[in-house]
DNA sequence: CTCTGTTGCTGCATCGATTGAGCAAGCATG
DNA sequence: CATGCTTGCTCAATCGATGCAGCAACAGAG
C-alpha cells in the first residue's frame, strides 16, 4: 500500500523537497554552478559541459523541481500575469479563460486567473491577493468597479488591463456593443417584418441599464427601431439583471406574449427558453428573438434569429498587445463583433 | 493624462513596490515589528498597540501588499491548490473551475488552475509549473495520463487527487458512469418503444473506449438494452473521440438516420445537434437523444429525453474531504449522477 | 538594594535561487 | 620568468518575510 520509498538517493523523502544545495552536495559542487545549469545560464557561466551534465542527471534523478517562490523573490520579474473573471461557467467567458492562458503561454507569462462570482468585495480580495503574487500585469474582466482595482495596481506599480468592460483609470479592450445589437436587432426586425407583413417593435430582456455594455446594447436596439421609423416603448426594456430567473419572471409577468425578443446575454437566455419552452405549443410557433453573446445549443434552437458572437480571440489579441507595448494612457479599444445567423 | 505622482510619500513610485523595510523605516522601527503587525501575530509578539495603529496607518497609506513570495518562501505551508483541467468551455468543467476556486478559498487555500487543452506534454508541464510554485495538493481533472502526474507529485512529497478520471497512484473520486447511463439508456429506450411500439436499439455517439469514463458508459448502454433482452450490434458504437466534428461525421456517414441516440458529452452533442438541424425537417421529427453531461441550453432541445448531470458540488465536497484526511491511499469514490428528464 | 518577572521591542539567521565579483590553474607570449 | 588571457569554478550578498533568542527598561517582591 505504501508506496514511499524511505532508503537511498531516491526522489526527496515526503515533505522534503530536492534544493539546489542537495543537488551541489551529491556532486560535490557550489549551489550557482547547479543554478546555472539548472537554469540554462551555464554555458555564459562557463561551467563545463561535463559538470553540467553531471548535475542534470542528478537533477533528474532526484525529481528537483525548482522553487519558483525564491526564484521570483530573487529576480526582479515573476513572469506571473492574472486574470479576474466574474464567472466560468458559460461560453462567453470559459472561452476568454481559455483563450488567456493560451496568449499568456505564448507571450511567455505564467497565468493564473481567479473567478469572482461578481461580488465586489471578491474582486478587491482577489485582486491584492494576485498583487501580493508579484503579477506583472492584471487583466480585470467584467468587473462591477474596475477603477477601484485599478488604483490598487498603480499604487503597486503593476500594470492593468480592462477587458469587456470598461474602466477610467486604465486601458479598456471590449466589444462593440452598440454595433453588435444595431446589426442583430436589425435582422430580427427585418426577420419579423417579412413574416408578418408589419413592423412590430421588440422586446430587450435582461442586463442591468447603469452597466455599460447593457446600455449600450440598449442604443443599439433602440436606434435599429428608429431607423425603420419606429419608437419602442420605455416598458419594452426589461433590464431585469442578469440572472436566468429574473428574465423568465419578466417575461411572464408582462401578461402577453411578445412575439420578437432581444435577449442581453445567454444567461438570461436560459431564463427566456425556459419561459418558451413553459408556453403553449401554439403560442410558442412564432415567437422569435435573438442574442447578444454566443452558445452553440442556443444558436441550433428553433426560435432563434441569430446571435451576436464577441471576438474573443481578437479581444485577446488586443489585450496582449497592450500589454506588450507597455503604454499605460486610458483608452477604450472597440473590438467589432461577429453576427452568427440562424441558416433558414 | 499621466497620473503618476512622483512626489511625497504616497504609494510605491512606479516599479518599486513598498516592502516592510520601507514602513519600518519610516515609521522608525523594527521589520519584526512590522511583519508582526501586519500578519496579525503582533498581540503574541508584545507589540504595543499604539505602535501597530502607527504601522497600520503607514501600511495603508503607502499602499502595501505583502510579497506572498518571499512569505511561502520562509514559511512551511504555501496555502496554495492547484488544479489542471482540460477545457473551461463547457458547463461540466466550468462549473468544476468555479467551484473548486469556493471550495478552495472556503478551505483556507489560494486555488490555480490550469488549462491544458486534453494535451498529454502541457498536463506534464503545468503540472511541473505548479509544483514549482509550491502547491501543497494538486487536483488532477480530465487527464490523459493521472498516474505520470501523480509520480511527479509523490517525488516533490505533493497530495494528488484525481477528479473525473480515474488513476491508479492516487485517490480519485469520479462520477458513476455506469449507474448514469444505464439509467439514462433505460430511460430513451422506453420513451422510443412506448412511441413505436417496439424495441430498437440505440446509437452510441462520441468518446474513445479506452477511455475509462466511456467504457463504464458504453456498459451501462449495453447493459439497459440487455435489460430488455437487446443485443446491440457493435458497429451501434461510434465511438469517434469527443471533437464535434466527429460525432457530425459519423452520424453523417451512417448512411441511415438512428431514432434513438445515447450521446456521450455536450461537446460530441454540439456536433450531433448540428447534424440534427441539417436533416430534412420529416426526418428529424422523430429522432430522441439523451446526452451525457448537462446543458442547460441543449436540456431545452425538442429532441432531449433527457441529460446525466454530473453532481459537480458533490464530487468536488469529496474532493475535498479527502484533501483534509491527509489520508495517501489509492481508492475510487463513485458519486452518483441526477438524471434530468425532459418535461413531457 | 537585589532579584525575579513582565512589557515592548530589536537583531539576526533563515527559506532557495540568482548573480556580480573574484580566484586558482593552465597556457601562451614576449 | 613575469605578464596577460582564458577556462572553470566558488563565495557571498541579495530578494522580503518570519520567528527565535535576547536585551533594555521598569515594576513589584523580599
Amino acid at each position: 500500500m505504501n508506496s514511499g520509498d524511505e532508503a537511498g538517493s531516491g526522489p526527496a523523502i515526503s515533505g522534503k523537497r530536492t534544493t539546489i544545495y542537495d543537488i551541489a552536495q551529491t556532486v560535490g559542487t557550489s549551489a550557482s554552478a547547479v543554478s546555472a545549469v539548472l537554469n540554462g545560464t551555464w554555458r555564459k557561466r562557463r561551467i563545463s559541459q561535463k559538470l553540467a551534465d553531471r548535475i542534470s542527471a542528478v537533477a533528474v534523478e532526484k525529481g528537483y523541481s525548482i522553487n519558483l517562490q525564491a526564484s521570483v523573490l530573487r529576480r526582479e520579474r515573476s513572469n506571473i500575469i492574472g486574470m479576474i473573471v466574474p464567472k466560468y461557467d458559460n461560453r462567453y467567458f470559459g472561452a476568454i479563460a481559455e483563450q488567456f492562458e493560451e496568449g499568456a503561454r505564448k507571450a511567455g507569462y505564467f497565468p493564473v486567473i481567479t473567478c469572482t462570482q461578481r461580488d465586489p468585495n471578491l474582486e478587491l480580495e482577489a485582486a491584492r491577493m494576485l498583487l501580493s503574487y508579484q503579477v506583472e500585469c492584471l487583466i480585470v474582466t467584467g468587473a462591477t468597479d474596475p477603477d477601484r482595482i485599478s488604483d490598487l495596481c498603480h499604487a503597486a506599480g503593476v500594470k492593468v488591463v480592462n477587458l469587456d468592460l470598461p474602466g477610467s483609470k486604465a486601458h479598456s479592450v471590449i466589444s462593440d456593443n452598440h454595433q453588435g445589437a444595431l446589426e442583430l436587432t436589425r435582422v430580427l426586425l427585418s426577420v419579423r417584418s417579412a413574416q408578418t407583413g408589419r413592423d412590430e417593435c421588440l422586446y430587450f430582456v435582461g442586463g442591468r441599464t447603469n452597466d455599460h455594455n447593457t446600455s449600450e446594447r440598449v442604443r443599439g436596439f433602440l436606434q435599429a427601431h428608429s431607423e425603420r421609423g419606429m419608437t419602442v416603448p420605455a416598458a419594452n426594456v426589461l433590464a431585469c439583471g442578469y440572472a436566468a430567473q429574473k428574465a423568465y419572471d419578466s417575461l411572464s409577468a408582462l401578461g402577453h406574449v411578445p412575439k420578437g425578443i432581444f435577449v442581453n446575454s445567454t444567461i438570461s437566455l436560459e431564463g427566456a427558453v425556459r419561459w418558451l419552452t413553459d408556453l403553449p405549443a401554439q403560442d410558442r410557433q412564432d415567437i422569435l428573438y435573438c442574442c447578444f453573446d454566443w452558445d452553440p445549443f442556443a444558436a441550433l434552437m428553433p426560435n432563434c434569429v441569430g446571435m451576436a458572437q464577441q471576438d474573443v480571440p481578437a479581444l485577446l489579441e488586443r489585450v496582449f498587445a497592450w500589454v506588450a507595448t507597455g503604454k499605460t494612457s486610458t483608452t477604450v479599444e472597440l473590438v467589432p463583433c461577429r453576427l452568427r445567423l440562424q441558416q433558414p
